[in-house]
DNA sequence: GTGATGCTATACTGGCCGGTATAGTAATCA
DNA sequence: TGATTACTATACCGGCCAGTATAGCATCAC
């Protein structure tokens, strides 16, 4: 028998020329990924993408319309990518403070990373294509880790480990105090050391002062 | 008697000719003041800066030196005007939350303001240029504000109203707070609505929290 | 093979912008 | 008055960049 190479249970590949390399089109975009948050939007030029791919510029517009498509994808990529998958579905046993402080040092670690800086700059560059991003991205990152964390608490309060009325309120001020002010000097990039110990030691204040403020009283 | 124009006691106007026009310079700086916090240091060109000043370009550079120069005096100068005089000078006397709630109204006040907004948005944006400014905010901003704060939880603290072991880190704590993830959607520009009565609200559960975690105890 | 399409290289258009040049006018001093 | 300097208007330079055009080569389906 003939094995014909378009297997018709497979997508149809309408066109019948050469197909797209699909290789390529990951380059570009991985490229992307890299160069619009080191650059930012405007600093970064389809040119530069083209080169740091290795691939010509009108291969770029033949698998991106333009700037503004090539920069949601990427920037969406990279949300999927850094959105941390369950870190919050420990069972509620021992001392609450012990369980917090894991989840507290994942957080910060993730936020505070040089990526996720950089496309915190991004987002919060208030350019006309950032907006659409700031919705898309605050659903599936700061909303979705509220709510995992608010389920955690949720379950400590009715182990009577905490006392927790508004879970969603207390995750959301959780997450403000581990950002708190060494964050913001991050993003305005005039951090001056950030050593291991000092981190530690905010991580350890943030979690004793919110486990004193939610304690069962 | 001849009353010479040019009086020895006030300071020598050294150069002899036209002297420079400084509401000129006052225009261009205002101009600078509005553009750049609306549309970023790449997205404000000279042009238009000129323009919006009512002045030609070359006087903008006869001013000027160059759109860095100008861009640092700009930003400086919103830095100064933006920070609040004295807000943390009340003596401590009655009930704690009852003195925290003006503070909470007037910080979230001063950095829910659509200028701070812009203002944030520029010094985080990670230019080469904001850097300097960064470290430079850093201290007439945040600094000065945990300072005055920070006073006044320890004068709480000797009053026996509250239990501030570290007052500055505590400061630090209740300004974090307060900005909390509303002013985080407010700098990404998805920010819903925002009535009044959610902004209360936030306050009133901040404080509240705020002074679960440092009651005496 | 044939035809269709993808990819590359290069060059180009059109536009914006930072900064400069020129030439003329206005204001101030001596 | 004359010298000097500020200011305006306009044009220009050089560079960068988004996006397009052209022409040739590569790779796939049939």
């Amino acid at each position: 028998m003939t094995k014909t190479a378009c297997d018709p249970l497979l997508p149809r590949n309408a066109s019948p020329g050469r197909p797209k390399d699909l290789e390529k089109r990951a380059a570009i975009l991985d490229a992307a990924k890299r160069l619009f948050p080191e650059q930012g939007f405007d600093g970064t030029s389809m040119d530069a993408i083209a080169t740091a791919a290795g691939v010509s510029k009108l291969t770029v517009y033949s698998h991106f319309n333009d700037k503004e498509s090539l920069f949601i994808e990427a920037i969406r990529d990279r949300c999927d990518e850094q959105l941390p998958v369950s870190m919050f579905d420990a069972a509620v046993s021992g001392d609450v403070s012990d369980q917090l402080m894991p989840i507290a040092r994942a957080f910060f670690g993730l936020v505070a990373s040089p990526p996720s800086i950089a496309m915190h700059r991004l987002l919060t560059a208030g350019t006309k294509t950032s907006d659409k991003l700031a919705r898309l991205f605050w659903k599936v990152g700061p909303v979705r880790a509220q709510e995992g964390f608010a389920c955690f608490l949720q379950r400590a309060d009715e182990a009577g480990k905490l006392q927790v009325a508004d879970p969603m309120r207390a995750a959301s001020q959780f997450f403000s105090l581990l950002k708190g002010e060494l964050h913001l000097q991050m993003t305005m990039g005039c951090c001056e050391k950030l050593s291991d110990a000092m981190i530690e030691e905010h991580l350890v204040a943030t979690v004793d002062t919110f486990v004193r403020a939610y304690q069962r009283r």
